[in-house]
DNA sequence: TGTACATCAGTGAACGCGCGTTCACTGATGTAC
DNA sequence: TGTACATCAGTGAACGCGCGTTCACTGATGTAC
């Protein structure tokens, strides 16, 4: 309240009032503009008006910047994934086809959450909540897997219905990777106008999701 | 001739003989223990033996040689899947079985290479020979895609051949970033020793490779 | 409602670091005659 | 076979750069009484 009632009018305020939030704002910005590896610590302090010595007040180190940026980016992809599993209502086919559209979707929208979440070294894994809040989404996969193969939600997978999970997520976040990687760039261009990766190659390519198969 | 007759004897000789190809060495052992943004132009030199500003000689910039490990990368890339397909005789689909098992097999054997290879920045796409290279593995794809659906070699690829072309390559695509990410460590320590991911996750995979559907 | 004071969240200057690249140089090689 | 000389492939010192982080500091906030 008080903060809010102030930020219009003032301009020079010592204390920044929602200086972590914009951190986090501005590293994803930056890593949408320059890459990953184009982030730097400063340059999100320089974004966020403030000088280089204050990020330490709400972050360790830069990695732990980073660390925070990737777990929201989880936490916003696990709940992608689970809204997209209960879309699928209770046909197993349709829940896994649900979660991949999400899963690319996600991935194409948020490239730069997508490709810190999957850069190893550039966060911390031991950043609080991080490691339970990547799970969820693997879980999420798992549950759908379970179902289209008829095992009880406690029960171990079995072989074939490992290599049936281990192929869906390849081929989703295989695309993601192709699609951000601009190996489909060129191909987009010769096939249509620029929505055409999420519009009609995605849709192309899961038609051809594998079918499960019991044994 | 001359030079390999004195390599062994002198120590200290000026010309190094063979710098191109050890600073090519470098770069790769340099990526494969500290990823691709660990590289540094200064430590492959140093690794070689030779002043910083030796490899100038050899190479525009540090992009140079990075442009080069890739073409090479690409190269043997190529070569892998051309012998694969061979390998696959006139099946179609144990074409694309044996294309799948090499792809998946190069990237994690070589994942250096593989990593710089999908990397955008990290390297020039406009170094000589590259987009031939490149493409090359694409084509023998598109090859066995086209053989699969009864196409011609120069016909137009239906929508059906698309996507399932699309489907394919995800599918080993994910599959070696989820390997080389770490994805797959910890399933891998629940459910075996070592190799299990190329021995047994990858096979369970390919089964689950998409079959090709005529239209 | 007023005041003292601890705590919080900033500043800005400074540090040391390793990097890529440039530069004038020099030793070794190979070629023309 | 011998010599002059251009070219090639190194050296090593130096440059400027932006980075992450530390430090003593200070202004603003919020709480206890």
């Amino acid at each position: 309240m008080k903060r809010k009632a102030k930020a219009p009018a003032k301009r020079k305020a010592y204390h920044h009032g929602d200086l972590k939030d914009q951190l986090v704002a501005a590293a994803e910005a930056i890593i949408l503009e320059r890459g990953v590896d184009g982030f730097t610590l400063r340059e999100a302090a320089r974004r966020a008006g403030v000088s280089p010595a204050a990020p330490a007040h709400h972050f360790k180190d830069a990695k732990g910047l980073l660390s925070e940026v990737a777990l929201r980016g989880f936490q916003e992809f696990g709940d992608a994934l689970d809204a997209a599993d209960r879309r699928g209502g209770s046909d197993p086919g349709r829940r896994l086809h649900e979660q991949g559209l999400a899963y690319v979707n996600f991935a194409v929208k948020n490239p730069a959450r997508f490709q810190l979440m999957f850069r190893q070294g550039k966060f911390d894994p031991e950043y609080p909540q991080f490691q339970t809040v990547a799970n969820r989404s693997f879980t999420t996969l798992e549950s759908a897997v379970r179902a289209a193969f008829g095992l009880a939600p406690g029960a171990a997978l079995t072989d074939d219905a490992y290599g049936f999970l281990l192929a869906t997520w390849s081929v989703v976040h295989g695309f993601a990777h192709l699609a951000l990687g601009g190996q489909l760039d060129e191909p987009a261009k010769e096939r249509g106008g620029r929505n055409v990766i999420l519009d009609r190659f995605l849709p192309l390519t899961l038609k051809f999701l594998p079918a499960p198969v019991r044994k």
